[in-house]
DNA sequence: AGCACGCCGACT
DNA sequence: GTCGGCGTGCTC
């Protein structure tokens, strides 16, 4: 009897046998639509059978298999099998995430125009053969490449095989170009390469760039902003080999690429390559995984690497390639450390940070203002009774946006107008508690009155257009001074920028999470570098009640490796990663007391299995969605990969088993990063 | 996840 | 007498 295997989008842990007939084995990896329950669904034909363990009476008959495309290949199968293992997610649920939606579906997008040139384009080969790729002429007008550069070239390019590369340098150091070198060697050799950016706002800029360098090669984009049609045409592209160079964010970890010679995974530090939603994967670990799968090269580029990662790099597990100089020649930052304990602050900024910003404005400069904190003031509050401004769905602090007189909820986007008096004691005298980029906006405009200050932050720049317009204000330097959260630290270069003042870091120091530090560092590193890039040089000023901190002492030096070797000693003796593994279960329900239940309850059900593995107390998390849904978490933890992986799997099991209240809903996330 | 079946409160 | 609440269980 002919049986396939069907993997399902359905929450349940196993695959679901049909007959189908007229099937045979090039029909592994091929979509397939089935009658199931009630209706109808596409899946993912995993393998055959000639008996199910199903009695016979059960087994439905497949409605169709599509052949309207080629099958998936079993790597691409034994991807998604990793993925299910280890994230411990049901097969069906991968395999449905890691197809385009349309494709998901079980349809095709529509040939036009665009997908007729791509039918047409030259193979591969011919760009080298071809008579056009000579007039390119590439070696021309290439960038001269740094010693460091080319012996990283040499070191990805030359060793056959799986080996994994820490590409260690600062901005502007010259990465993107040894990518692009090794890139070429294997587009030379006829292979594929596939790129993984963090942020879909830099994969069009860098998508030129790579266009521009190699205009004879078929490059595809692959990421969550792209059309149903165009993110399907390119997975084909990548499935049927036409793609050579695949470009993306997260999700193109999972793009079919027959020929894959190369992954590159820039900014790997970045915490954007972790999903924080339904399968919760790192695609930085699933590349490494596939490049080792594969039996190919994998280059990890950063200027401030995840501890992860510098961990393996100087165990001699990863390679470690520094590009320790800028590649063009100018001068890192100055970073100065301001003390404000002593100082009397006006409005937040120490008198430093503030002839700073007119020595600026006198000389035509622009100067940015670092804060990671929207709005106008954290609170507002009654000094005489207490009373703060909270949100009443979560247990966040409502912020205040003076632009609008309104208070909104950072956390869960509730908003209300600003009250006239206290809803206590009535007191009309209300304060705004502590500082955000709004308060720190006003306090400069009245401050700088000449001055043309620029807030930049998820507010002001709402919508990828005035994203845009802001980005054109500050090139065409018609403003002189920034105010900005992290979204400034990100990717672009503000020439005319050569102060960078950094307010309210300290909070990042002792924060309950332990990467909050990592973080700060990472970011702190990153809006240095935005600074000082023409021939004007760029001061960084941190103002901090701990100058002596290690982080910040590090950074004066620009010593990335000294600050990873004292933050990693400190995980080492607390146990933390990557001296441990975790994985966190979460459960949301209506009141906190079932989500603690349920906690509770996993981790009896766990007691037995748990060999060498440590489970601690279940936790209310920090912030509550909503409050109509509360939640609480678990950490599970242990030294040991493979026994925090068996333990899981045997979990996972006990956990489906338990009876849970309606409206309690609860997940894992393997290698969580938010706690 | 859907979608059924299934047994207890306020309505034409 | 029924409409409907969501608790429980299944989907090849």
């Amino acid at each position: 009897m002919n049986i396939v295997r069907v993997a399902l989008d359905v929450p349940v842990p196993r695959l679901f046998d049909y007959l189908a007939p007229d099937s045979d084995e090039s029909d592994i990896g091929r979509r397939v639509t089935v009658p199931f329950g009630k209706g109808c669904k596409t899946g993912m034909i995993i393998s055959l059978a000639a008996v199910s363990e199903q009695p016979d009476a059960k087994l439905k008959t497949v409605t169709a298999i599509l052949r309207d495309m080629p099958a998936l290949p079993g790597e691409w199968l034994a991807l998604c099998e990793f993925c299910a293992r280890y994230y411990q997610t049901p097969l069906g649920e991968v395999t449905s995430f890691a197809l385009p939606p349309m494709l998901r579906r079980g349809k095709l997008p529509r040939v036009n125009k665009s997908m007729a040139e791509i039918a047409t384009a030259p193979a591969p080969s011919a760009r080298d053969t071809g008579p056009g790729a000579g007039d390119i002429t590439p070696a021309a007008i290439l960038p001269q490449l740094m010693a460091a550069q080319q012996a990283a070239v040499t070191a990805i390019v030359d060793q056959a095989g799986f080996h994994v590369m820490l590409l260690h340098g600062v901005t502007g150091s010259g990465k993107t170009e040894v990518y692009l070198r090794a890139i070429d060697a294997v587009l030379a050799q006829g292979g594929q390469a596939l790129m993984l950016v963090p942020e879909i706002a830099l994969t069009p800029q860098l998508e030129g760039r790579v266009a521009a360098r190699f205009p004879a090669a078929q490059v595809v984009c692959a990421n969550s902003g792209m059309g149903d049609a165009a993110r399907a045409r390119g997975f084909l592209a990548a499935l049927t080999g036409r793609a050579d160079i695949v470009l993306g964010t997260r999700l193109a970890v999972f793009m079919p690429l027959p020929r894959l010679r190369l992954i590159v995974v820039d900014e790997e530090h970045d915490a954007s390559f972790k999903q924080q939603e339904g399968l919760r994967y790192s695609a930085r670990d699933v590349a490494i995984w596939r490049a080792h799968q594969l039996n190919i090269p994998i280059v990890l580029g950063s200027a401030t690497p995840s501890l992860e990662t510098f961990h393996h790099a100087s165990t001699g597990r990863y390679a470690m390639l520094e590009l320790p100089e800028r590649a063009v020649a100018e001068a890192m930052p100055l970073v100065r450390i301001i003390d404000t304990r002593r100082e009397k602050l006006q409005e937040g900024l120490s008198a430093a940070l503030l002839a700073g910003l007119q020595l600026r404005l006198e000389r035509g400069e622009q100067s940015l203002v670092f804060l990671n904190r929207r709005g106008y003031a954290p609170v507002l509050a009654c000094p005489p009774c207490g009373w703060i401004s909270r949100c009443q769905r979560c247990a966040a602090n409502l912020v205040l946006h003076l632009a609008d007189q309104r208070l909104r909820c950072h956390h869960c986007g509730f908003e209300t107008r600003v009250p006239r008096a206290c809803p206590d004691c009535g007191n009309v005298d209300l304060l705004p508690f502590g500082r955000g980029t709004q308060r720190l906006e006003t306090m400069l405009v009245e401050r700088f009155p000449e001055a043309r200050v620029l807030r930049i932050d998820r507010d002001s720049a709402s919508t990828p257009t005035k994203w845009q317009a802001l980005l054109a204000t500050i090139h065409a330097g018609e403003a002189d001074i920034l105010v900005g959260t992290q979204m400034l630290a990100k990717g672009h270069d503000f020439p005319l920028l050569t102060l960078v003042g950094a307010v309210g870091a300290d909070a990042a120091l002792f924060a309950a999470d332990f990467r909050a530090p990592e973080r700060l560092f990472a970011q702190l590193m990153q809006v240095g570098g935005r600074s000082g890039r023409a021939e004007l040089s760029g001061e960084v000023l941190i103002q901090t009640e701990y100058p002596d901190h290690p982080l910040y002492q590090a950074l004066i030096e620009h010593d990335y490796v000294r600050f990873a070797q004292s933050q990693l000693g400190e995980r080492r003796i607390a146990g933390f990663p990557p001296f441990s593994f975790q994985a966190m279960l979460r459960a949301e329900a209506r009141t906190m007391e079932q989500a603690l239940d349920f906690l509770a309850a996993a981790r009896a059900a766990a007691e037995a299995l748990a060999v060498g593995v440590t489970l601690y107390d279940p936790v209310p998390m920090r912030l509550q969605r909503l409050m109509t849904l509360e939640r609480g978490q678990l950490l599970a933890e242990s030294m040991s990969r493979p026994a925090l992986q068996t333990f899981l799997t045997a979990w996972m099991e006990q956990l489906h088993a338990l009876k849970t209240p309606a409206g309690l809903r609860w997940h894992l996330d393997v290698d969580p990063l938010e706690f």
